[in-house]
DNA sequence: ATATTATTGGAAATAGTTTCCATTAAGGAG
DNA sequence: CTCCTTAATGGAAACTATTTCCAATAATAT
C-alpha cells in the first residue's frame, strides 16, 4: 500500500522510529482508529474498522502492528476476561485521559473512570518507587481494575 | 471417581455448597493443588500435577472446575500476558496472603508482593466505595499489577 | 438403597493468535 | 530522484488454549 498522505497525526512517529520501526500506511490507519474511539477494541474490531477503508490490510498485520505498538509503549493491551485482548492508546495526542477500569462480570461492560485517579496515581507513584527499590525492577506501567456487577445487571436479577 | 477420603480440608465446602455445587474428588484435588503451591498455575499446570495422583481426571474437568471455583469466589483468574489464564486461591484456608503482582515483561516472572499492601488496600477501599456509589456497581474484587523489567533482565541486557 | 440430577472424561470443535514465505514498500545512500 | 537493503505485508495454514457435546458415572436428598 503506497503511503501517500500522512500529514494529520505525526505525534507518534518519533516513538515508533526511535524503536527502529518504520512508518507505514497500515500503522497510520491503526493509530487513527485507536485515536478516534473511546472503546476498548479487540484486534478483530480494529480489523473491521480498517477494512472498510483499506480492504487490503490483513488481520495478521493488525496483530503484528498492535504488538509492535505495545512494544513501543504507545498502546496498552488489556484483558477483561472475555478471551480476547483489548487495545487502547496509552495516551492520546495530547496526553489526555489516563484512566482505570471497572468491569461488570455479568454483561462484560467496561467503564473507564477517572474519579479518584489523582489519589490513586499518587499512591501508585509511591508504591512503584518502593517496589522498584526493593525488587530491583524498572517499572513501566501499572494496571488497576475493579470487578463487580453493574447497576443494570443488579436490577435485572434478584 | 469415588470420593473416599476428604477429611483434610473442608474449609471451602460451605462456599461451594452454598452456590449449589457438589463436592467431588476432582474438586478436592484441584483445591489441594492450589492450596499447596505459591505459584501462579495455568490449567495445564494444575492438570499435570493432578494427573500424577489421579490419572483419570481429565483436562476438561480442570477447566470446568476452575471456572466454577472462580464463580464461587474461591479462585481468582489472572492474565499475565502470556496467552494462558493463571489461577490462584483468593485466600488460603486461614485467609492468609492477599497480595498484588509485579510482572517482568521480559522473562515473564511474576513476583507476589505484600509490601505497601496496607496503604493500597486502604486506598482501594475508599475508591471502591466511591465508585460503587457513583456508578451503582457492586464491587467484588480488584486487581493491581505492575509491569516492568526485573533486575536480572536489566543486567542481562544493556 | 434408590432416584434424581449434576459432574465426568474424551473426542471433536472453536476461537484467538502466530507462523511461514514469497512479495512489496520504507527509508537511507549516492 | 533512483537504487538498494531490509523491514513490513497478506493470505493460508498452523498452533494453542479453551469450550462443546454426549453418553456414562457418581453425589446428594429421600
Amino acid at each position: 500500500m503506497p503511503c501517500q498522505k500522512r500529514c494529520g497525526s505525526q505525534w507518534w512517529h518519533g516513538k515508533v522510529k526511535d524503536c527502529g520501526y518504520r512508518i507505514t500506511a497500515g500503522r497510520e490507519a491503526i493509530i487513527d482508529v485507536l485515536t478516534a474511539t473511546q472503546d476498548h477494541l479487540s484486534a478483530e474490531d480494529v480489523y473491521s474498522r480498517i477494512h472498510a477503508r483499506f480492504p487490503n490490510v490483513g488481520l495478521t498485520t493488525i496483530y503484528r502492528t498492535l504488538d509492535m505498538l505495545v512494544q513501543a509503549g504507545l498502546v496498552f493491551r488489556f484483558d477483561f476476561g472475555d478471551g480476547k485482548s483489548r487495545y487502547e492508546l496509552t495516551q492520546g495526542p495530547k496526553g489526555e485521559h489516563h484512566h482505570h477500569h471497572l468491569v461488570c462480570t455479568e454483561c462484560k461492560r467496561v467503564i473507564d473512570y477517572t474519579d479518584f485517579i489523582d489519589d490513586e496515581l499518587e499512591l501508585l507513584r509511591r508504591t512503584e518507587k518502593g517496589l522498584s527499590q526493593k525488587y530491583g525492577f524498572r517499572i513501566d506501567k501499572h494496571m488497576i481494575q475493579f470487578y463487580g456487577v453493574c447497576g443494570d445487571c443488579l436490577r435485572g436479577k434478584s
